[in-house]
RNA sequence: GCUGCUGUAGCUCAGUGGUAGAGCGCACCCUUGGUAAGGGUGAGGUCGAGAGUUCAAUUCUCUCCAGCAGCACCA
């Protein structure tokens, strides 16, 4: 006689169960609303099918819609399932090859059919009907277990090359499950899914997109069709999601950017922004801002060249590593004599710059360093010009020019983690300072890497206690440690920011980085009167002026503080009998230092507020014939529908103290 | 760089094998109006660049350039 397994529930209470039951069988045992309601199970913490048996007494925890993370992967997962069944129903003949959940919805990459062009956005409402019906028909998901060679046989004689190819390299004896739908259909899958397709929403996914995708990301590789959908569990959140993309598109930066007149984009110069007078307002604001911080952190301003001969970019590294990147000038007057080359072939060659990091080492290395002089903290506002490829390119995100916020702190070992923890607290003031919440991530040693697994050891060890140091290395902080992400050549801090609508951009970075410092042969004299070789932290917190500038704009969805806006406030007339009392209200506050602008055009006052308000100019300063009479103005701050009368002079009061940049408010 | 889509007035976009249209913006006129669009008139375009097919190309085809989405990339 077999022996009832013992199965553990949440509450702490245990339910014995015949051998070969199943998660659903102890759901259906507690009551049959927990059983319609259950979605999977966590079998000793491992997420499972409703309908696996039990190996063996086990911990159970039943999912359902409540346990809002694992049901979201669950549906998502099944979603990307259905997505494939509703393809190849649709088109016999189509490939599949993979289809995981995203962040936010699922996605599958197919071949179509020989002979068939790819699928379109076209083909999208077909398939989402498809989709349906297959939901509809509340299909059972069935695991079970195959052998490799059952698998590969399968797929080979369906055509499903790709499919075929991931098993012929699976290890030899790995028992492999698939999953069917209904019994018409099956996908080789790790699982787990729902019990039938009918515990998926019909009406809680969209299909988003389709785009081209390499057959295991490989560029090398043939390209599939990707199509994207974004699933939930219900409508209702369909909805809000698809609400947030709407949100997200109105704070676009590029098209904030043309409508409050700040840059453009043109394609002669590709990749580059061209800024306008209200953006590059915002941009000197950001570079007074951060003088004052680097100021005020014992860094000293430094200013390097733009072009150095390719000799420097060959002893740094750059030339062999990072060259396709780079823009390569040739060192020679251009031929205009003949119709010959415009440049000889034996050229000696110039970079642009795309980092600032040598430069910084040949200032240090002017003249002899001694410890009592450590440590040293170089910073630029760094121009660097990156030969990015150019799918990569994107508004002010990703540009071939940028600014860096860059600093080089040159410091003894045993100065990395006061330095890298004087960082940390510095980037905090800074983040908090524009509004942002972050989470810091220490990024480990990838596969792939250079140096010994000692000093990577030591150089994790830093930095890790550095933001231990600094009290950061909580949850609150979202302090994390990511695994293989690091750079090949050092172990690096990332800073991520959370904007307004809970989207995350890494900006801050800080790295310790020894090779540097010998390639360029950097070094100190050390208290023992011998030469020391120097570490070098490559630090940024903007990342880039240009992105930086890009996240504030979508962050504050253009509504900038006032002391960042490019117009602090607009004088705006309600007849033109009071221009002259207009004129003289604006002069008196650009006297007191307020970017103001004036609006004495021949409209109504409607129009007037209604322009200034899509300029998201912080406030309008209405004046008419009683304004005049009085001495006062009519305020009106954007996103406030009360207006307050003051005098001029509490206007100017005001205007200045709103306008006080962040970090210089008195606590 | 790869795949797909797109490129028409300053902006957003419609349209056509016989060299073009709307709304907004802009200029001028009327209107002097109290907190998110007052009315009228007018100016603006080598229809991304080049080549091909055609009697004729902004329209069809090809190449290139740029943009968008995704992929790859982000030392």
């Amino acid at each position: 006689m077999t022996e009832l397994l013992k199965i553990s529930l949440p509450d702490g209470s245990m339910r014995e169960m015949e051998p070969g039951s199943t998660p659903a069988d102890v759901a259906a045992a507690i009551g049959p609303g927990l059983a319609k309601a259950a979605l999977a199970a966590r079998v000793d913490g491992e997420l499972r099918d409703l309908n696996r048996p039990f190996e063996g007494d086990a911990e159970l925890a039943l999912v359902t819609s409540r346990d809002e993370e694992d049901a979201l992967e669950l549906a998502r997962h099944d979603f990307a399932h259905v997505l494939a069944e509703a393809v190849q129903a649709l088109w016999p003949g189509t490939q599949i090859t993979f289809g995981p959940a995203t962040a936010d919805g699922f996605y599958y990459d197919v071949m179509a059919p020989e002979g068939r062009e790819p699928f379109s956005m076209d083909d999208l409402p077909a398939i989402e009907e498809k989709m349906r019906e297959i939901i509809k028909a509340d299909k059972p998901l069935r695991r079970e277990v195959w052998s490799r060679s059952q698998l590969i046989e399968k797929w080979e004689s369906e055509g499903e090359k790709f499919k075929a190819e991931w098993a012929q390299q699976l290890p030899e004896d790995e028992e492999l499950t698939v999953y069917w739908s209904g019994d018409d259909w099956l996908d080789m899958c790790r699982g787990p899914h729902l019990a039938s397709t009918g515990k998926l929403d019909p009406q809680a996914f969209k299909l988003m997109r389709v785009a081209g995708a390499y057959w295991r990301g490989d560029q090398r590789n043939a390209q599939l069709t990707r199509i994207y959908g974004t699933g939930w569990l219900n409508k209702k959140q369909l909805n809000a999601h698809l609400h947030r993309l709407e949100e997200a598109a109105k704070r676009d930066h590029r098209k904030l950017g043309r409508e409050m007149d700040l840059f453009h984009l043109q394609e002669e110069a590709h990749g580059s922004v061209f800024w306008h007078p209200n953006g590059y307002m915002i941009w000197r604001e950001l570079e007074a801002y951060m003088r004052r911080a680097i100021d005020g952190a014992g860094y000293q301003e430094v200013k390097t060249p733009q072009v150095m001969d390719a000799r420097q970019w060959e002893k740094s590294g750059h030339w062999g590593k990072y060259r396709e990147n780079m823009f390569v000038v040739p060192d020679e007057v251009p031929n205009t004599e003949d119709e010959g080359p415009l440049v000889s072939s034996d050229a000696d060659m110039m970079a642009i710059k795309p980092m600032n990091c040598p430069a910084h080492v040949l200032v240090f290395k002017q003249g002899i360093t001694s410890y009592r002089e450590l440590p040293i903290r170089l910073y630029e506002n760094g121009c660097c010009h990156r030969n990015e490829p150019h799918g990569a390119l994107h508004g002010l995100m990703r540009v071939r020019q940028f600014t860096q916020d860059d600093a080089h702190i040159f410091c003894t070992e045993d100065q990395i983690v006061a330095e890298v923890q004087a960082f940390c607290e510095l980037a905090d003031r800074i983040y908090k300072d524009f509004g942002f919440t972050y989470e810091i991530k220490l990024a480990l040693r990838p596969d792939q890497r250079y140096g010994s697994d000692e000093d990577w050891d030591k150089a994790e060890a830093e930095l890790r206690q550095a933001v231990i140091d600094a009290g950061m290395a909580t949850e609150e902080y979202g302090w994390e440690e990511l695994p293989g992400e690091g750079a090949f050549y050092a172990p690096k801090l990332e800073w991520h920011l959370t904007d307004a609508i809970g989207r995350t951009w890494q900006v801050g970075t800080i790295q310790s980085d020894r090779v540097l410092p010998k390639r360029l042969d950097a070094t100190y004299i050390g208290e023992d009167g011998n030469r020391h070789r120097p570490v070098m932290l490559h630090r940024a917190i903007f990342g880039s002026y240009e992105r930086f500038i890009g996240i504030l704009i979508e962050h504050f969805a253009g509504r900038l503080p006032v002391w960042l806006a490019p117009t602090q406030a607009v004088v705006a007339t309600i007849v033109s009998d009071v221009d002259p009392y207009g004129r003289e209200v604006a002069a008196k506050l650009e006297a007191a230092g307020t970017r103001v602008g004036t609006d004495f055009r021949n409209e109504k006052i409607n129009y007037k507020v209604r322009e200034h308000s899509l300029a998201k100019v912080p406030h309008l300063l209405v004046v008419g014939m009683r304004e005049a009479e009085e001495g006062t103005v009519a305020m009106r701050t954007l996103g406030e529908k009360e207006q307050k009368v003051l005098s001029v002079d509490e206007a100017i009061a005001f205007l200045k103290g709103a306008a006080t940049p962040a970090d210089l408010l008195a606590d």
